[in-house]
DNA sequence: CGCCACTATGACAACGTTGTCTTCCGGAAG
DNA sequence: CTTCCGGAAGACAACGTTGTCATAGTGGCG
């Protein structure tokens, strides 16, 4: 900056109040800085503007599970764009559903003075964040509450989407239903495994605690659970799957099954449509959540100091005919 | 930090030292320093430190199309990995495809002074790169080159990747192969029509400009190409999908068509195996590219000083069945 | 006992900006 | 001709850190 000052025989104030667009610049004179500026290819360095603005750095933080999964990589792009239309740009990571990792990088966040952090936590102590909160970063959770403090929320509508899914399969003949999901330490899996259970004591069927598996949905796991639940005599004639992650898993360790079992996911996918039969889904709007949650941290940013809120969003049973064939 | 130094007793520069694990202070002064941390919930002002220490910023910048897109979203994922081995941050951000945002993005990047940049370009002009290139910020471009500058690139094989889907679908008899792409402006899209016309010299069949549709992937446009070009008599026996994108919305307008195309996509994606028939695909390492690039990128933070690298990962065809099909 | 080396700590400037206050100048009003 | 006012520009401090240098105390050694 001194050195365009410099060049245009200015001083460093001019300068500022150029690039800044403030008035009582003579035009002759902000035109002179302008092309010093051109001509050194001057950048103003934004983190020391913030530092003595004292103001916000105009970014946020979003922590997921992990950004290559599409259905946080919604998430992302739909916060991009509430951020976007609020000029912030917005840092990411991913925790690898890693609680001591979600915490190292919301701590990172805060270091970098982030304006806030919308985040969907891995881990269910959030007794670090009270300071931060406290000193001013708000902090929206999205798709899982906060584990031990009051914070604002946004959730979906875990429990009545499950419920409704096994009633759905309830409807047509199914009497033996298998839940595979996600580990029952995370909240989504937990709730809709609470569903689950409800959806069986709704429908008239007794919960069978053999029908159900959580764990990591990796390929190998859902494999050993299909091999387990899905085939031989008494094999479950219905399944529904926890999230999209178990969805498509399961999808490939059937696809070489003679007949499929009826099947329903909790989150929709792409693709699901146009699978033999399509897979029915209870369906949610991941934009709308990326976007409530936004919507909500921005309102914070803004000074909002009503009470925290908790938002459930509803979900919606997509009927597309895996979740309607009878069982054999 | 002059609060903790005033709780602790101590002055500005020990807080400082204690914070930055520094030696040759007294234990008992560093816990009496902690404490006080502890405290006061103080958490360093990243900002500033970057500022007096002039050095790097810990965050490096990602310009993509659009986060939401399962492609470049792995690509996202597989930066974050390289960038979080660095110890540095990721700053994303979608370009929608517009040149005029992409360099808003950049423009602002620089402005938070990240250590570097990675950038799936979306316009073909990048003049306004070099001020910042010299001022000392590398950029690396991927998946797409620059436009009119030498920079850092790593690329996939489409024009061989092409060619190589047309020779198959020759291969199985088909003559009337169409190519379904994105807008010609775009790079890979441009590419990957030069590999269709190449790959129809190769394969001894005379290329038809009225097979080629090459627009912006909606669900509409891609539609109306399948009517105009698979349907009634005189359609295309087989198609080439120039992107994911394109697959997934042909996939979709064919659904309920008597006889489905062969087909081959450009780009795997997520339950292509699953489909019936599954498609095939010109399948592209989408971790590999963004490692590579985000490598190299760091490779020239840490002060890598060689001429500008061109990496270009290699193509594999996957068959799997859509594009083995005979033209009926 | 004086000097040195060493440890522990602090004072101060500087990083690149911008807010506040001051200065300077020319012209209008009294 | 003085006074005042507004426009244009600069001097300087401050934002929250850290690097450099200075200082004070402490123990060992000649």
């Amino acid at each position: 900056m001194s050195d365009v000052a410099r060049l245009a025989g200015v001083s460093i104030k001019t300068v500022s109040r150029v690039v800044n667009d403030e008035p009582a610049v003579h035009p002759d004179t902000a035109e002179r800085v302008m092309a010093a500026i051109e001509q050194l290819g001057f950048r103003r360095n934004l983190g020391a503007r913030n530092l003595r603005r004292g103001s916000t750095t105009g970014t946020i933080g979003l922590i997921v599970e992990d950004v290559g999964n599409p259905f946080y990589s919604e998430l992302n792009r739909a916060v991009e764009k509430i951020a976007t239309s609020f000029g912030r740009q917005v840092l990411t990571g991913s925790s690898e559903e890693n609680s001591d990792r979600e915490r190292e990088l919301v701590l990172e966040f805060c270091a970098r003075r982030v304006d806030g952090i919308l985040v969907v936590p891995a881990g269910m102590q959030h007794g670090y964040l009270v300071p931060e909160m406290r000193a001013g970063t708000p902090v929206v959770f999205l798709d899982r509450p906060a584990g031990d403090i009051v914070a604002d929320t946004v959730l979906v509508d875990n429990l009545g989407g499950t419920i409704e899914a096994v009633i759905h399969l309830a409807k047509h003949g199914h009497r033996r239903i298998a839940f595979l999901a996600d580990s029952p330490e995370i909240y989504t899996a937990g709730e809709r495994l609470r569903g689950f259970r409800e959806g069986c004591v709704r429908a008239g069927i007794s919960y069978d605690e053999r029908l159900v598996v959580m764990r990591t949905p990796t390929p190998e796991n859902v494999g050993e659970a299909v091999r387990t639940l899905l085939t031989g005599p008494g094999a479950a004639t219905a399944v529904v799957a926890g999230n999209n992650r178990v969805a498509v898993h399961l999808l490939r360790a059937l696809a070489h099954a003679e007949k499929r079992p009826a099947m329903i996911s909790f989150d929709d996918f792409e693709l699901a449509d146009l699978l033999d039969p399509p897979v029915s889904v209870i369906a949610h709007d991941v934009s709308a959540l990326g976007h409530a949650a936004a919507e909500l941290l921005f309102a914070r940013v803004q000074g909002d100091q009503s009470t925290p809120r908790k938002v459930v969003l509803p979900v919606q049973l997509v009927a597309r005919g895996s979740g309607e064939v009878a069982p054999s």
